[in-house]
DNA sequence: TTTTAAAATTGTAATTATTACAAAAAAATG
DNA sequence: CATTTTTTTGTAATAATTACAATTTTAAAA
């Protein structure tokens, strides 16, 4: 993945972030693995690669790439916070039955009021995918 | 407030919940307090009139008001569940300089896709309010 | 290269919201 | 009044996240 890895390295380096191994590396695990996946999920799957990986790391690592506007935070899950490397606006939608989380087009775009300066928006549907509404019916 | 008991109390038999004294106290508080309030909130309040109550009746009862649709949970604030009595959509912005919740009318409501049985939408705006945006300027 | 300073990472302990659960109290029913 | 059901309580457990000091790594300077 020399391509990736160096895309990446760009990525961070444009938003002042050193690119350290561990931060190209949860870079790379957003980039392939569009879940949402909570930090749990990260670790889990980069502590293969890099044993020594501390679970600090990747919430040091997540914070830093949020605060640089790098990834989106996710709050649908009352439980865990999600990461979403695609910062175009788009809507998720959860199943409360499998509790999987994808996007979904943002055809009517809602307006924050006037004189919130809005940093942030986000779109959560919340009810059951298409598998579960099947099963459960 | 023998009109608003009585109100409250309609309210929740009609959604098949008994209204007992705490059961009627949290809708009161939220009727009253329009501020999002955590389950916290909404303790530190009540236990004032109710000295017995339980923190855990605070979580029963909001769950149970949930699930019957008399309440709304918010997911706008990662370290705290918020609650809504106001069940008519409607989006919400979080000031994230004085944690402030407020309410904001929904012009352009969004749709969920196709296939989706969507039964909860949110749309939550994060960034400063008016405020602590001249403070910070 | 060696030394020094800065940044990144680690590991453990603390924090905190929420849940689980069994016991006690209260309310409803016969 | 006796019995059953519902509600409430209090404590303990859970689990995600944060705080923080120590260690390691990286970069810069000499």
């Amino acid at each position: 993945m020399q391509h990736n890895a160096s895309l990446i390295t760009n990525t961070l380096r444009m938003a002042g972030i050193r690119p350290s191994v561990h931060r190209i590396a949860v870079m790379r695990y957003l980039t392939t693995n569009r879940i949402h996946p909570t930090a749990e999920d990260i670790f889990k799957a980069l502590i293969v690669e890099y044993p020594t990986m501390s679970r600090t790391t990747i919430y040091n690592t997540l914070h830093l790439l949020s605060e640089k506007n790098c990834v989106r935070t996710i709050d649908i899950d009352k439980n865990n916070t999600r990461f979403d490397i695609d910062t175009i606006p788009h809507a998720h939608c959860m199943c409360t039955g499998c509790g999987i989380i994808f996007d979904a087009p943002l055809t009517n775009t809602p307006a924050p009021p006037d004189g919130f300066k809005c940093s942030d928006m986000q779109v959560l549907f919340k009810g059951l995918c298409e598998k579960c509404k099947d099963i459960n019916s």
